[in-house]
DNA sequence: GAGCACTGC
């Protein structure tokens, strides 16, 4: 029998009009060739261009790029700014004498879409009029390019060999409202580059919400006469439909019963749509999808005429069951996508109408005093909502659910905290270094970071070595500065060295591995270190489907050696070509490795690093990944967990290692550290080690010990 | 003893 169909209350307030800012319609099949247009067809592509809201805001938008150094255009979904702004702007004559309008997009999709779509405007193949650029993949033309789209992060890279963006005219920032770090980073640049180029126009798609913020950071009119401003805000319109938003009547329990009820509830009562939950995690989602699988049963049994069909959304899951969300259903069935937060921004499901919001999404939070990274499940903001809101309302009039009550919602904060403030900030330390930022702290951020990590520790050392600054300073900033002293990218006073911090700000990872890499030559084992850097980008190199979890363990167990996970992944690609199927291994992720590992092959033969193999001694390559981690280490305590050696915080070796449920090494390094649910810190890709390896490697490192408790522990280490 | 939101260079 079905369970009894939904208690769950929701009341409806005032209805209140989605916050929308993005109008990606984004096709997940971009690689087939674009449809080149005749000029017959060419009238009714003017005509729908006429008929985007952005359009009556033509010439406003080009007064104001004219007027103003920087203009914040605040465009709902729909409006067609991303579309459309760039070739007004090529009308206009922004690109002639070899200039280019430069649009950035957080996503490389995104990019690739678009840029897509702007060229089949123009009846042209992308690549040449209309371009795009991202990491691995270069379709433009550096003589017939007017309009190119490229990732935040590519133009950060960019600006690496052209410090003044001087090809550029134009540059504008689309979806800046997300407020992702390489973005962040290209604000600040961007803004330093003005003072220099007062040629350079700047535009900042976002979100009603920040434009403000964006205006003032912008502006560098001080006199307070707003004549004299250099910043303009423009708004357009949207073209999406209402959307209704329910509240529940009190606190919901357990979100994860409620979204069940809640989708059976909609079947029950409301007329046709799809209907898109989102929920924090995999298992959420698998449960969510399980249950709901139980109660579709059930209904079909006792003759409920329309029929529910379940599918999970998370990045995590084969790509051909991501690609069934996006398949049409007949009319007879109601489609229900239960998703992670991959829905709120990366994909856009057609066809839902009703949109269930648990109020929660799992956000990556940085702890600088443990240097450990961590996922937590954190309660969603006020512009987060309002964007999972719209979701229900792409096609036609839509609901949305929202598992919580409208004072809950009030008490949400407005928008969700920047990535800058959330990450491990040494690799953007190093990258600003490089592209001739000496004075990190004089930086001008957006959202400044903490300013009790790193930051601080490097401004304290720059300017005095006393003890009465160091005493300030904690422990971990000593040894996060420590730590790029040591991988050598930095000098004592804070300065770029070169050539090897010059060369790690180049390569596309994190400064522990750009120093195993530099450094794999000389210990003999370059071809190998290669391959593991590449296959450590990739998420998952194992897939454990729900239903076949014994034997995909059984396969993935054929391919482990007892030193660990290092080695493991590199087995796995000697071994993997044939049959990834049967292995249960992470497709998509091998191919990605390949890429990587050409793009680092590429960097590691312009630095001139040797060509080498350990042919088959595995402790060279242990000792040079040890050389690029030795700051995460730990070993054996009494108790069957791990110590870390810099901060003796207790440690496990996570599920997913091969060296999990086995008999543990005494030392164990080169992993990195997560901290998962219940405060619990786990170690990834871990690898057996020997002790003596450590003292040889970061000596500096571990000699900090003495500032703080862990001198005793270096003296069992050395 | 028991688990990984999502991007990007």
């Amino acid at each position: 029998m079905a369970a009894p169909l939904s208690t769950m209350k929701f009341w409806k307030p005032g209805a209140e009009a989605p916050g929308i800012t993005e109008e990606r319609e984004l096709n997940t099949e971009t690689t087939g060739s674009p449809i080149i247009f005749n000029p017959h067809t060419a009238l009714s592509i003017e005509k729908q261009r006429q008929k985007l809201p952005v359009f009556k805001h033509r010439n406003n938008i080009l007064y104001l790029v004219e007027s103003f150094q920087t203009v914040i255009i605040v465009g709902e979904t729909g409006c067609g700014k991303t579309t459309q702004l760039p070739q007004y702007l090529l009308e206009a004559g922004w690109a002639t004498e070899g200039k280019v309008i430069g649009v950035t997009q957080p996503r490389r999709v995104a990019a690739i879409s678009v840029a897509n779509r702007v060229a089949e405007e123009r009846g042209a193949l992308v690549g040449h009029e209309v371009g795009y650029t991202i990491r691995f993949d270069d379709c433009s033309d550096p003589q017939a390019t007017r309009i190119k789209f490229l990732t935040d992060g590519m133009l950060v890279r960019e600006m690496m060999a052209d410090p003044l963006l001087k090809k550029y005219s134009v540059l504008m920032l689309d979806e800046a409202h997300e407020r992702t770090l390489y973005t962040d980073i290209a604000i600040g640049l961007l803004k330093k580059i003005q003072k220099k180029r007062r040629d350079l126009r700047v535009i900042v798609a976002s979100a009603t919400l920040d434009a403000k913020k964006f205006h003032d950071f912008f502006n560098l009119n001080e006199s307070g006469d707003p004549n004299k401003d250099t910043c303009g805000i423009l708004t357009v319109e949207g073209r999406t439909f209402p959307v209704d938003v329910f509240y529940t009547v009190s606190p919901v329990p357990d979100y994860v019963k409620a979204t069940v009820e809640t989708v059976l509830k909609i079947h029950e009562t409301e007329e046709d749509g799809d209907v898109l939950a989102f929920l924090t995690g995999q298992e959420e989602v698998e449960k969510v999808v399980s249950l709901l699988q139980d109660q579709a049963r059930s209904l079909s049994r006792i003759g409920m005429k329309k029929h529910l069909r379940i599918l999970p959304m998370y990045s995590g899951l084969p790509y051909a069951d991501q690609m069934k969300v996006f398949e049409r259903t007949p009319p007879t069935v109601r489609k229900v996508v239960v998703a992670t937060n991959i829905a709120e921004t990366s994909i856009t499901i057609n066809g839902v109408v009703f949109v269930i919001d648990c109020a929660f999404v799992k956000l990556r939070a940085y702890n600088p005093s443990t240097a450990i990274e961590s996922l937590v499940v954190t309660p969603i903001s006020k512009a987060s909502a309002s964007q999972r809101a719209g979701r229900a309302g792409r096609n036609r009039p839509g609901k949305c659910f929202r598992l919580y009550t409208e004072e809950d919602f009030e008490k949400l904060p407005a928008s969700t905290v920047p990535e800058m403030q959330r990450t491990n900030l040494a690799p953007v330390i190093l990258q600003l270094k490089a592209l001739g930022i000496d004075n990190v702290l004089r930086f001008s951020f957006l959202s400044p970071p903490p300013a009790q990590t790193m930051v601080q520790a490097l401004e304290l050392l720059l300017r005095s070595r006393s003890k009465h600054l160091q005493a300030k300073v904690s422990l971990h900033m000593m040894q996060n500065f420590n730590q790029l002293c040591v991988l050598a990218g930095l000098d004592h006073y804070g300065r770029l060295t070169d050539p090897m911090g010059v060369r790690m700000a180049e390569f596309p990872l994190s400064p522990m591995f750009a120093k195993m890499l530099l450094e794999s030559g000389t210990f003999g084992c370059s071809k190998e270190i290669v391959t593991i850097a590449a296959m450590m980008q990739i998420q998952n190199t194992f897939v454990l489907p729900a239903n076949q979890k014994k034997a995909a363990a059984r396969e993935h167990r054929k391919f482990a050696v007892a030193e660990g996970d290092h080695l493991t992944m590199l087995n796995v690609t000697r071994r993997a070509p044939s049959g990834v199927q049967e292995h249960f291994l992470n497709y998509k992720g091998l191919l990605r490795a390949v890429t990587v590992r050409e793009q680092l092959r590429r960097l590691m033969n312009k630095f001139k690093v040797p060509r080498t193999s350990s042919e088959g001694d595995p402790d060279v390559i242990l000792k040079c990944i040890v050389l690029g981690f030795f700051s995460n280490a730990a070993r054996i305590h009494h108790s069957g967990s791990y110590r870390t050696l810099r901060d003796d915080r207790e440690l496990h070796i996570h599920p997913s290692s091969v060296l999990y449920g086995e008999k543990p090494p005494k030392w164990s390094g080169g992993f990195s550290m997560k901290c998962c649910r219940r405060q619990k810190y786990y170690m990834r890709d871990v690898t057996a080690v020997e002790s003596s390896w450590f003292g040889r490697v970061g000596p500096h490192f571990y000699k900090q010990a003495k500032h703080g408790s862990l001198a005793s522990k270096r003296s069992r280490v050395l």
